[in-house]
DNA sequence: CGACGAGTTGAATGACGTCAAACACAGTGG
DNA sequence: CCACTGTGTTTGACGTCATTCAACTCGTCG
């Protein structure tokens, strides 16, 4: 894993290069807290109800699913599950930062879509005897969970109210992969781009229609979630510098007109 | 709704294009059933079972689900339900044609998805308090059903099994939009189009490697499902045929060489 | 026959990918 | 301090694929 070994050798530099911030892991402190020891132990209340949303979970029903939850521990760069393995379980990441895609024929790993933990990596395709449809990857140190399909099934006998909340993560999948695929059907490149920055877009203090985006990767790695080329992802960027859209600094971009923005993600 | 109103029109001419089929109309006796008097009547249980997969409810169960079931009539053309237009119920339709889509900006539909009844028009939306993130329309008259969200989820609380398929539909429709958006991601048109005809190819008696896929629809249809336009398909059908992997007459392709088809869909 | 809509075909345009070179920066070793 | 290397990004030239636009065919319907 070649690719992402600069993300152990920068702790350090992070500081130095504060406005010109030139790499993506400006971490927030905590965040790279290191997966040691403990690594494979069971998510906590806060994991559980991020993963399986509102309403909070009780306490039967926590220790209820700590009974059957599967700990695992996936190194950096290593593979969570591949292509058309078949799925047993359903799959979240309790902490750190996997991906999903696919590999391509130069060996290197295209993103689909990052999952931040806590969050599910596949909570689908075990439950319709389906081969998981695309690989995971760890893109750090990953204590990975899993839930063998039987012991959720028997569980939601008893429990009724777990039921809803699996419908529910899953509903949020569905309604995600949907806004998804209308994208990659209508919308040209600068369209999606436009999209991903509004939706990362967090307002200045002063103004609301101007503020800054954060790009915590690499950007090859926001152009393969777009479904584009970085070079093609650089070509975007500099064109909206040019309408005066917003400027580039690094990793940090600052919105100018994020009406402008909302106006080109929805001409598509 | 001038663009389908041909529909009405065939069921005599049918019998005289024969082999040259030119319309896609060639629907199976009793399919075209129409609509009329019980149509707003509920699902019977081959419909519900079709819907919420394996395995077969129970008698009890039917009965709870009619009991909060909503049925709607939509006529041809009709709307089911507007692009972010709030979801109160989960939406399925009981017999007809319908799509997903979305209007464009000189009046027409352009379908991303079909729905042959009975299935799915949305089944996440009213879940998460969302908006159904496209429109529905009826292809045909339409038996729409609704199930009010609120009902539902009463019911999984005295019905587990209920729940266990709703969950198993959710997760299909997780399967089916994620294996849609890597299509989309990495293919291109050509594979794209080879992957529909693989998916709709029924092998013939004599040889397993020809066969034919009938077109239901129009090729314009087929084209928006495939997210490019009809000239692209027309001159992709044209292509594969100067290859020698297919032949075309009317609204049926011949397939010669499926493996040489599954190539090319994987190739993309 | 004339109008219309579906499909096909060809030429022109444009969007995006590919390839190669250059640049910026971090880390290394002199 | 300074080359030197490795990785990531940027830029330009160029090619390819797919859309756009316009003509044309075919069959149906009035």
């Amino acid at each position: 894993m070649g690719t992402m070994q600069f993300a152990e050798s920068r702790q350090d530099g992070a500081a130095i290069l504060a406005e010109r911030a030139l790499h993506p892991l400006d971490a927030p402190p905590g965040a790279r807290r290191a997966l040691r020891g403990a690594e494979a132990s069971l998510p906590d209340a806060r994991a559980w109800n991020e993963l399986l949303g509102a309403p909070a979970l009780g306490a039967q029903e926590l220790s209820a699913l700590n009974a059957i939850a599967r700990p695992r521990f996936v190194p950096q760069g290593g593979v969570v599950f591949a292509l058309h393995e078949a799925a047993r379980a359903l799959v979240f990441v309790r902490e750190g930062d996997a991906a999903l895609g696919c590999a391509t024929q130069d060996g290197t790993f295209r993103i689909e879509r990052p999952v931040h933990g806590p969050g599910w990596l596949d909570q689908s395709s075990a439950w319709i005897d389906a081969a998981h449809p695309v690989e995971a990857r760890a893109m750090s140190p990953l204590a990975v969970v899993e839930l063998p399909r039987e012991d959720v099934q028997a569980l939601m006998l008893t429990q009724p109210l777990l039921a809803r909340r699996l419908v529910t993560g899953l509903a949020r999948e569905v309604h995600a992969l949907a806004l998804c695929t209308h994208g990659l059907m209508h919308k040209d490149a600068p369209a999606r781009f436009a999209q991903w920055l509004v939706a990362r877009f967090q307002p200045s203090a002063e103004s609301s229609c101007c503020g800054i985006v954060k790009m915590g990767e690499r950007k090859r790695d926001i152009a393969s979630q777009l479904a584009i080329t970085p070079e093609t992802l650089s070509r975007l960027m500099r064109s909206f510098s040019r309408q005066g859209l917003l400027s580039v600094t690094g990793y940090t971009v600052h919105v100018a007109d994020v009406q402008g923005l909302r106006r080109i993600a929805e001409g598509g």
